[in-house]
DNA sequence: TTCGTTGCAAAGGATTTGCACTTTA
DNA sequence: TAAAGTGCAAATCCTTTGCAACGAA
């Protein structure tokens, strides 16, 4: 994804494109990948970049809230960047934290019950935990 | 589950059975739900229990380490603890932050992708996100 | 008496926020 | 030049930890 789309992209959710969130937004939709706040910042700050943390913090806050990226929560110390917004699966690797994406139509799911009274559904994910094997 | 229950529980798995602990697993495993920290410390202080903040987050820290409990890490803010420790499945209500379970034969996933390299399966987990119907 | 536990307050880590300064439209 | 964004440091929230007092074996 090329400086020029992802201008683009962000004009097209309201966001401005400020040279800061252009960076961040780079770095992170370069490719499919899961990153937290914290290796982004130090990514940017090891490519010479000036971003700072508080700017960093609240642009993917914006993102998320405007759909360019999605919030992923499977380790209650620190939230993950999804670069992928589609609806797909995770494996989690729980000793390393690492997340690996599973497509959509990877998965089948059958018999899925019937939603609380009153509710619609917002999305389905599968996270599969994985660990290295023993020996 | 009876006091007495809760004690052999605790010292089956090598846990000693303080008031304090058993206070708090009694509250948490007195039926299938799922409770933060917080609730739990409110909860025990409103029923007039003097059990403190640190014991509390230190009795469900060990009772999750020796499977007496899960965590679930749905909401980044807070762990919730749960009291069904079997392989299940669940709702999660995105804006009243409740979690209610799926029993684990009441999906059927097929399909499963072969693991990454060199790990194992901890577990799978499906997590259907539902928010109040529009109108 | 010994060792594990408790509880207070302080420390910690991730994220947010207040606010003055800067940039952009 | 008004509106939006940035960046620093301080603040916040949840959780953990240091440590002296405590309790059970």
């Amino acid at each position: 994804m090329t400086r020029t789309e992802i201008q683009k992209r962000l004009r097209d959710t309201g966001v401005m494109p400020t040279s800061q969130r252009i960076e961040v937004a780079e770095l992170l939709l370069s490719r499919p990948q899961h990153l937290s706040a914290d290796q982004i910042i130090e990514k940017l700050q090891r490519a010479g970049s000036r971003v700072s943390k508080a700017t960093v913090y609240n642009s993917l806050k914006t993102f998320s809230e405007t759909g360019l990226i999605k919030e992923i929560n499977v380790d209650a110390t620190r939230k993950y960047y999804d670069s992928t917004t589609d609806a797909h699966h995770h494996f989690y690797h729980v000793e390393t934290g690492e997340l690996i994406d599973i497509p959509i139509d990877r998965i089948d799911i059958a018999g899925l019950p019937d939603l609380p009274e009153g509710t619609e559904q917002e999305s389905v994910e599968v996270l599969i935990r994985v660990r290295d094997r023993a020996r």
